[in-house]
DNA sequence: ACCTGAACACCGTTCAAGT
DNA sequence: ACCTGAACACCGTTCAAGT
């Protein structure tokens, strides 16, 4: 007889975890309540429980967990800005389904307070404007994932082609962290 | 007695048009096939006579409207180059309710056309390697509109904000895009 | 405290039917 | 050719009820 239901309790956490596999591998429009619910082995109504302010709140949720970066403090601000940016563009990456998300609603909660430590960590660094650093910074991450995720055909039809490395892409984001770097240390 | 239903007839464009009014003021979550046929006059299922494929026709057609850009050829192409980053950002920045979609959706029809003319202006302009410039002017644009507009707190409760200028935005593209049109002439 | 069932208003889309 | 009405399956969310 097959265990009929371990008694694995609904969290916050597991449920932002289904929602980003649902929406990577089926795309946003098809992450519903009640879809999330099967997932979960669980009533949609449950997750509410939980998430109290309903998809609004599972969306703020999704955008801030791939949005949320932190990165320790390297010997120079050189190398912490070029840390939190690869690591910013990871975190991207890895969930292209609510990329649309991250990218477009207003940073909140973790995000605004990884936002701010970033700017701390490059100020006691030495680096005078960190705050313009930092939004360009994030323009520039921003961007490029948008392009690479654009031309890896992450979309509608196939989702199939979305497992190689770009290198092209590895290599241009570099040259471009590298250029921008430079230019922020005049 | 008011005319009561002057015989304008439905087509794409208007369509597309009011799509575009009700995102960028209510959001495009609430841009509903229903809600765009009232503000069309017209019942819903109208809309599929001219976009077949239904919301999804439309979400593409959305994407491509602000996403198509052309531009003259100017002298050199570092000023048709600057020509197209400006132009490109004011059209993503006068729909923020469908930046979701022009950031996120691969290009298509008239955008894949509109990227191919401006690879080509560059290329017989004499900037070798045109290709890859255009896709670092795209991501330039995209990150710079999505930092914009996040800031703005163009999102969820207040949408009265979105109205004026940010000069700070302003001066941080155009000190931008010159540090990136210098850097493609390597 | 945590989850369910039933219910409500709303959504995208079809299809036959009207003009 | 262009639009409507009715219908279907699905959606987010509420609320009272169960345990």
């Amino acid at each position: 007889m097959p265990a009929k239901r371990p008694p694995v309790p609904l969290s916050r956490e597991r449920i932002i975890d289904a929602a980003l596999h649902i929406a990577d591998s089926q795309g946003l429009r098809r992450l519903t309540m009640r879809r999330l619910g099967d997932a979960l082995e669980v009533e949609a109504m449950a997750i509410y429980h939980h998430l109290p302010r309903g998809k609004e709140a599972l969306m703020d949720a999704l955008a801030e967990h791939v949005t949320a970066v932190q990165v320790e403090a390297a010997p120079t601000w050189q190398e912490t800005a070029k840390a939190w940016c690869r690591a910013s563009r990871e975190a991207l990456r890895d969930h292209p389904g609510v990329l649309a998300l991250a990218l477009t609603k207003p940073p909140k909660g973790a995000t605004t307070l990884a936002i701010r430590e970033q700017v701390e960590q490059l100020t006691d660094a030495g680096l005078p404007g960190a705050a313009e650093a930092v939004r360009t910074m994030r323009a520039f991450v921003f961007g490029s994932v948008a392009v690479e995720v654009q031309q890896s055909g992450w979309a509608d039809p196939e989702v199939d082609t979305w497992t190689r490395r770009d290198v092209q892409a590895d290599a241009d984001f570099e040259r471009g962290l590298a250029a921008l770097i430079k230019g922020l240390q005049i």
